[in-house]
DNA sequence: AAATCAATGATAATGATTATCAATATTATG
DNA sequence: CATAATATTGATAATCATTATCATTGATTT
């Protein structure tokens, strides 16, 4: 379930889209930066150290694109910008968020299984995806 | 755990602020539109049926005062504004989120004890408070 | 090479939220 | 009661992340 440069410009050619070195650029950002949760600006500084000429459109432009072709997704820790991080699909995990410091900590997910099973049945509804946030007070912060 | 004026201006008068009139119509607002999760625009458009003078600022305002008091809680629904519901603390629920109509629907939360103390010791991080969502196909959309 | 289409960069526009500030309401004080 | 002190409000301006626009550049096809 890793992500790699192949798989991502084998979406891309899929559906129509080529790999610039604009949106390699900036797909190797991201995987450089796991567990970082960049937002858009944070990438584009990064990305403008490689690259000064690209433009923040293009950022914001290329984050969309990803979004939709599955190789990253948005999360949302309050702080009113939108961040990203790559999606790795089944073994994907959730985050732990410290109300006083903001630190984010990642934990797996493992034990949701049988409850969407349940979810599906009772609400009629079918699960694709799902999000789970703890919020509390980080080991420095106790 | 049902949230009532009583408590709410309690909670206010605690914490040296007052229940003026403005303040009681937007609370009225958001218990009488339980799970309809409104954002403050649309929160502003009701209150202004009953009160034409209230300003937008003062939702604002409201909503934030509200939300430190811990008498309602924020929510994001990926739709680029925030939505606000009242805090039930220990009886509350989560959503599920059709990705094709948008249509929220509600769900109990059980089952995250045991998970919760297995996250407080691998982790040491001291949980206060949670949030899931369940992304998906809601049974018009199927 | 010319034509066609995709992608980019610069920049303007949008829109939700926040900040400012003068006016008003409420409470405390003499 | 009158007045001073304080809290709250409404109007409006400012902010800032994100989107839209559009001319330019790059790649691909004929
Ligand atoms: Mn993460
Ligand atoms: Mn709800
Ligand atoms: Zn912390
Ligand atoms: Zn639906």
């Amino acid at each position: 379930m890793t992500v790699d440069v192949k798989e991502v410009q084998e979406k891309l050619s899929v559906n129509n889209y080529k790999m610039t070195s604009q949106r390699k650029l900036i797909l190797k950002i991201i995987m450089n930066n796991e567990g970082k949760h960049l937002s858009a600006e944070e990438i584009y500084a990064k990305v403008k150290e490689a690259n000064p000429g690209i433009g923040l459109a293009t950022v914001y432009r290329t984050l969309e694109l990803f979004s939709e072709l599955g190789v990253i997704h948005q999360l949302n820790f309050d702080d009113n910008c939108r961040r990203y991080e790559l999606d790795h699909g089944e073994d994907h995990h959730h985050h732990l968020i410290c109300v006083k410091c903001g630190e984010i900590t990642e934990f797996n997910d493992y034990i949701l299984e049988e409850f969407e099973e349940d979810i599906e049945k009772e609400h009629n509804f079918i699960v694709s995806d799902h999000r789970i946030k703890f919020y509390g007070y980080c080991g420095n912060c106790q």
